[in-house]
DNA sequence: CGTGGCCTTGAATAACCTCAATTAAGGTGG
DNA sequence: CCACCTTAATTGAGGTTATTCAAGGCCACG
């Protein structure tokens, strides 16, 4: 249940990379896939607890995460912070930053880090020559807002059961892409970090998590998880189906 | 309050278009401004009530608006609508097509509309060859992401009278950068359409809305609000400036 | 072995929702 | 033009859900 398996030594070469199927386009043709790896400049570690990036800081970069797990949160000016997502090995971060040359959001590793630092110049230039890339680059904005209007939907419509049912179905399965277990996982984030993205506070999600375990549909013991019934909690989730 | 200032009668063309610093990059070199007119395929008028498309279309094209208002919302499964966003004039709507090649949310037109189709296609090709529009679309879609989680932190730790303040806030100044008075409004959409976007039931919206009018705040009359005293209002979303 | 951070659990409270009744507005047909 | 009908919005009373406040437990770590 480590990340150790994804993590591995690599040079700085999108061509040669192993989560390249989950981050660039496939299709590329051999002749050009040399100049894919132009668009990563440098690698960055990033130690747990610390910035990626933070709110306000100038925009200059996406970033795809090779390994650990990121939360991403805006804060009002009274100090209260809202989780927006969490991230995992392959998908890209920053992209809150281009609208307005800075980014809105702060972006904080919650276990050690590497990220793919892709200047977004490159971005841009290579798109324009590689109608594949360009391609790519939308398709992942636009993910990322299908994504954001799915949070608004559990925000805004469904209550804390299904908040949870949803989250946990929704980390294991991106865990699962990713070659980990579909019924095991182990919660990188904090209570109160949970509480944050599914609007609901901390105390909340714990009892629905004990709740959840009385009724057997889960273990949970601190931030290890196994589900045992995903039906049990899809079926939170579409309550029309019962 | 009309929208008949905006809607003027004029061939389809970006290059004399009046929302084209709202929807279009500035900065365009006058040679290359003909070329931008390619972006848009043909108009089209969509009727009060109408989808301009719905969850599960196969995606073609970006849309932007000309005249007229629009919200966008998913559906789950068992029949709940989430609102995911109201647009008006100058904003471009169907950016959630791209990432599987169908859209996920509907489009409803609230008011008499028309939009300019631009084939994705063209979005993608005319981008290739001007940077400058490259970074227009690029920042579109950040910004909806920007917005979004905007709106997550709305419905993840804001109480109903802050959001009822910040969307009225938000409305009117988008209104008013379209021309339009700072103080006056017209709601184009229905107490349960605002409350499906703001996470709250009618009931609420409805309360929230008297209350605001007792204070002095705002007046309403069904669908007229003026705003007496906007510095009330961004108190509200901003309790620790009290 | 003690300390601090994180998590869990309980009881009381507040916010919001549900249900129900009433009012207001807009549209239709006589 | 008015009466009627339908839909939308408001208001009240009572119930539910989630929050708040408070106490205690569990680990990890020095």
């Amino acid at each position: 249940m480590t990340d150790a398996t994804v993590a591995q030594n690599l040079k700085v070469a999108c061509s040669n990379c192993n989560l390249r199927e989950l981050c660039l386009p496939v299709g590329f043709s051999p002749d050009d896939i040399d100049r894919l790896d132009e668009i990563v400049k440098n690698r960055r570690r990033v130690k747990q607890g610390d910035s990626l990036f933070n709110d306000g800081d100038p925009f200059t970069s996406l970033y795809a995460i090779r390994t650990g797990f990121f939360k991403t949160s805006v804060t009002t000016d009274d100090g209260r912070e809202q989780v927006t997502g969490f991230q995992m090995a392959g998908e890209i971060v920053g992209l809150d930053g281009i609208v307005n040359e800075q980014h809105s959001c702060h972006a904080v590793a919650l276990e050690d880090a590497e990220v793919c630092v892709m200047p977004f110049a490159n971005v841009e230039s290579l798109s324009r020559e590689f109608p594949v890339l360009q391609r790519n680059v939308h398709k992942i904005m636009s993910r990322e807002i299908v994504r954001e209007n799915e949070v608004m939907m559990l925000l805004g419509n469904m209550r804390s059961e299904e908040r949870i049912a949803a989250f946990l179905l929704n980390l294991v399965q991106r865990l699962h892409t990713r070659g980990f277990s579909k019924t095991e996982l182990v919660l990188r984030m904090s209570r109160e970090e949970i509480g944050s993205y599914l609007g609901m506070k901390i105390e909340t999600v714990s009892r629905t998590f004990s709740k959840f375990s009385d009724l057997g549909i889960i273990e949970i013991k601190q931030r290890f998880v196994h589900i045992k019934d995903a039906d049990a909690l899809k079926k939170i989730c579409n309550p029309q189906v019962c």
